[in-house]
RNA sequence: GCGCGCGUAGCUCAAUUGGAUAGAGCGUCAGCCUCCGAAGCUGAAGGUUGUGGGUUCAACCCCCGCCGCGCGCACCA
């Protein structure tokens, strides 16, 4: 067991014995600053608080029943009340030891495995997939390899707007504006092309906007031309994003788009009436505030003018045509059916905070037992801003397509490995290049608070200073090239190595590697890759410092060499895995 | 107008959600290559966390007011 959980059993079971009626679950030690110790409590503070006792005397009571010393050299009361604790370095080499054997690598799968749904990337069809969906597809990425690996049960699926009213005017353009030849050329661009054509029709003529609304009808009413002209359409865009997921390294369990729904919809809009959920209004049917709200927290209602006013969720249009709420709650009534889940995560740009309020509220209105059991949770993310602050557009204007951003990220990056290692064959500088080009895009959108806005910029995301791809990739092709020389001087035997360590710089990257999994859980609990980018920049940082002050393989003598190895390689691992984690590859040389 | 979100070093961003002296990178300044990859490292300067109050052992974080910016406001998703 990793050392701070055992810390953490230890003294979750000293405050029981002191205080027998408290939630220990809170009760949690956190890495602190170095000169405090490696963890720190706080949680007897906020105990303390609570019952009105005295924060000091209850450290004090529960460290008297604290028994770490296997794993503590010293724990200490200090401030207000924290609890300080400070490893041995026997258990610091202990578990460096086993990770070297290979027993672990610094992290455990859970004891409670959960089942989850990982909702992300979704792209529409017959557009082109743009900048914006990296972030969903990223984060999304990163999340459901960081849940895997920490052994749960994941199933992602991405949710493809393959339905919906823009298929009227798609079918329209279609038919009366097809290029056959652009189409074979570049489908998506032609099917974009189409839309943008009918759309201006449509704006300036009303005829044509009934055109493309009787297509649409016949589309729904299962008319066979237009049917097959809708899968093609989707076959051809399912190519686009099947070369764009391969270049992202990205993969879904499933793909069950919007219209996988449509048989249910009806029924779910019957059900929701018949239950009184939802009602008739204006000639559509929506869900309405049912008051157990304060207003003020009501998703369902809105004030205008100092009223609060009805702001329902519609789920089936005057036309009789079906809103995506609809499909939502189809889909998750799906889900729990199909996987029962224990948490459903949609990873999904932050503006559709409302619409997610009130979908889970209405899923929980409609199936209350159901959705007892099951966490919906929106994970939502802020916008990418060019350098002017505003949505990251072309120059011209224009939302910028991802594969043209791939394309330029490798571009890009194969100039700059190209200066930096003219020597190598070009076929090799492509590759390095590729992996430092996804990688940096990758590792830059998920580097900030996922809930912020982020400014784009190709000269950060690639420099090889500061919190990027490339310096990470960087520390690990060193690492490799160490090994690579090791291989030629003398023979290491890795898992069967004494670690010692004696450098304070040993220390402290010995030290930061034992909370990768501390890390990793971090970011499962709650959905944020960026504390694995900072705690691998980290990692980064106090491996080269290790290495700029102790001499590897030029130490002394053999046991300190084969130690220092040890922590190379451990370092390489870790840094391997965590970009991996993060859905980012890692090259031999760079 | 109403609601939601944001405001942290000159710039770009962190701060594990109420914890200890708010941290990085860029930029600036000063150092380090006959020494395992200098695409690197070390150090310095730089802050009233928009602003005014409040809550408490403790506030960037919670509450109230104000200022500024962004987003959203039924039959697109």
């Amino acid at each position: 067991m990793l050392s701070h959980k055992q810390i953490e059993l230890k003294l979750q079971a000293a405050v029981r014995d002191i205080l027998p009626d408290a939630d220990v679950s809170a009760v949690l030690v956190r890495p602190c600053d170095p000169k405090f110790g490696d963890y720190q409590s706080n949680a007897l503070m906020s105990l303390a608080k609570t019952r009105k006792l005295n924060p000091r005397q209850l450290a004090t009571e529960v460290l008297a029943k604290l028994e770490v010393s296997e794993t503590c050299e010293t724990v200490e009361i200090a401030g207000a009340g924290f609890l300080n604790f400070r490893l041995k370095n026997s258990v610091l080499t202990q578990s460096l030891e086993a990770a070297a054997r290979g027993e672990h690598l610094f992290f455990e799968k859970t004891a409670s495995p959960k089942t989850v749904v990982i909702d992300f990337s979704s792209p529409n069809v017959a557009k082109p997939m743009h900048v914006g969906h990296i972030r969903s597809t990223g984060i999304g990425d990163a999340l459901q390899r960081t849940w895997r690996l920490l052994g749960h049960r994941v199933i992602t699926d991405n949710h493809i707007g393959d339905w919906g009213t823009q298929f009227g005017k798609l079918l329209l353009g279609w038919k009366q504006a097809l290029d056959r030849a652009a189409l074979e050329r570049d489908a998506i661009t032609e099917l974009e092309r189409l839309y943008k054509v009918i759309n201006a029709e449509c704006d300036a003529n009303p005829e044509r906007l009934e055109e493309a609304k009787a297509e649409l009808v016949k589309l729904q009413a299962g008319d066979a031309e237009n049917h097959s002209i809708w899968e093609e359409m989707i076959r051809l865009s399912q190519i686009q994003f099947d070369a764009i997921y391969a270049r992202l390294g990205v993969k879904f369990d499933h793909a069950l788009g919007e219209s996988f729904y449509n048989r249910w919809l009806g029924e779910v809009v019957n059900d929701l009436l018949h239950r009184g959920i939802a009602r008739e209004s204006e000639g559509a049917v929506g869900v309405f505030s049912d008051g157990s709200l304060p207003p003020k927290e009501d998703p369902f209602l809105v004030n205008r003018d100092g009223e609060w006013i009805d702001d329902p969720a519609l789920v089936r249009k005057s036309d009789g045509g079906f809103n995506y709420t609809t499909t939502d709650l189809a889909t998750i009534d799906y889900r729990l059916k199909t996987w029962s889940p224990d948490e459903i995560i949609y990873v999904v740009d932050d503006r559709q905070g409302p619409h997610f309020k009130k979908l889970f509220i209405i899923f929980t209105r409609w199936q209350p037992d159901r959705a007892k059991k099951v966490k919906l949770v929106h994970a939502g993310f802020g916008k990418i801003l060019g350098d002017d602050g505003k949505p990251f557009k072309t120059r011209s204007g224009d939302t910028v397509k991802l594969s043209d951003l791939l394309v330029e990220a490798e571009e890009r990056a194969f100039k700059i490995v190209s200066e930096k290692n003219a020597e190598l064959p070009e076929a090799e500088r492509r590759e390095i290049a590729r992996v430092i080009g996804i990688g940096a895009v990758k590792y830059a959108d998920l580097l900030p608070n996922r809930q912020s806005d982020y400014i784009f910029s190709w000269d950060k995301m690639l420099a090889l200073q500061g919190n990027t791809a490339p310096y990470l990739l960087y520390a690990y092709a060193r690492i490799r090239s160490i090994f690579r020389k090791a291989a030629e001087s003398s023979a290491i035997q890795l898992p069967t190595t004494n670690i010692q360590l004696s450098a304070p710089e040993e220390f402290r990257l010995a030290r930061h590697l034992v909370n990768f999994g501390l890390t990793l859980e971090a970011v499962a609990d709650e959905l944020r890759p960026n504390y694995l980018c900072n705690y691998l920049f980290e990692l980064a940082g106090k491996f080269t410092s290790f290495y700029e002050n102790c001499p590897v393989l030029k130490a002394g003598d053999a046991a300190t060499r084969a130690s220092r190895l040890a922590l190379c390689d451990l370092t390489a691992r870790v840094l391997k895995q965590g970009l991996e984690t993060l859905g980012i590859a890692t090259v031999e040389q760079m």
